[in-house]
DNA sequence: GCGACAG
DNA sequence: ATCTTGTCGC
């Protein structure tokens, strides 16, 4: 009776504001414009050339349909943390796999706007260039923002990669299959010795050396970089720290 | 038609 | 994404 398509667009909710999509098919239609907007040449800040990285990330509240997005500002040369912010909102656009852009940049782009100045560099949770549509959070976020953007995702997603040598800063092209020749979009970057990889894609404003660079300057101790770790930990932390604050003191919830 | 599918 | 304890190892 009903599609996939038709059901994920059942649980979109209520009408969204200012301009976002309603529908897939309005989501897929920005995409093309966001990719034709993107930069995708400028070698953009090297490490060394950056003061203020960010991590962003969201954390989501089944139930409550809460969710809260984190800015995690570290410096680029010590890691450490120079400023936080938080946002809490509600889900305007469900989870489909090559539209994640649509459900969390509205509180990506709210949560910097809490920073006092803008980071010279982003770190998204996620693909850039990496995408479909070649239109993925990072791109998305950077085209908006007008900040150099880059991806770092936990997954292969739809592409293929050979297994990078063992050591840390060892990589293998990350390669979209449905191209032919299958086209290079990202790269899989061991940041730990003999740990699975993080899939790197450049966004916006920032070539793949450079945003594997960054990713392993990012990457001292852990497979993910700080920026990442930093924004996940924080989102959660403020979640679960929202969701306390709403529930009755013993429990007389329900009413 | 079916399976896969960033977070 | 999220549900979840302990456990092995540097």
């Amino acid at each position: 009776m009903t599609d996939a398509v038709t059901d994920r667009e059942d649980t979109m909710g209520a009408p969204t504001a200012g301009g976002w999509p309603a529908t897939e098919a309005e989501a897929v239609a920005e995409q093309e414009r966001i990719r034709a907007a993107a930069d995708l040449s400028s070698p953009g800040p090297a490490p060394g050339e950056v003061r203020r990285i960010a991590g962003v990330d969201v954390t989501y509240d089944e139930e409550s349909d809460l969710l809260v997005a984190a800015a995690v500002v570290l410096d680029a040369d010590t890691l450490e943390v120079v400023e936080e912010a938080v946002h809490t909102g509600r889900s305007r656009f469900p989870y489909v796999p090559g539209l994640l852009a649509f459900r969390e940049l509205p509180g990506v782009l709210a949560v910097l706007e809490e920073l006092s100045a803008p980071p010279e560099v982003v770190v998204c949770d996620g693909y850039g260039y990496a995408h479909p549509r070649r239109a993925g959070l990072a791109v998305h976020l950077g085209v908006l923002t007008g900040l150099p953007c880059f991806g770092v995702a936990k997954s292969p997603f739809v592409f293929d990669h050979a297994e990078p040598g063992p050591l840390r800063g060892d990589s293998s092209p990350l390669l979209d299959p449905l191209r032919s020749p299958p086209e290079v979009v990202g790269r899989a970057l061991r940041t730990r010795p003999g740990v699975k990889p993080v899939f790197v894609s450049a966004g916006h404003g920032i070539s793949l050396d450079h945003a594997c660079a960054h990713t392993l300057r990012l990457t001292p101790r852990y497979r993910l970089p700080e920026t990442t770790r930093g924004a996940d930990g924080l989102s959660r932390r403020a979640l679960r720290e929202l969701k306390a604050g709403r529930r009755e003191p013993y429990g007389a919830a329900e009413r």
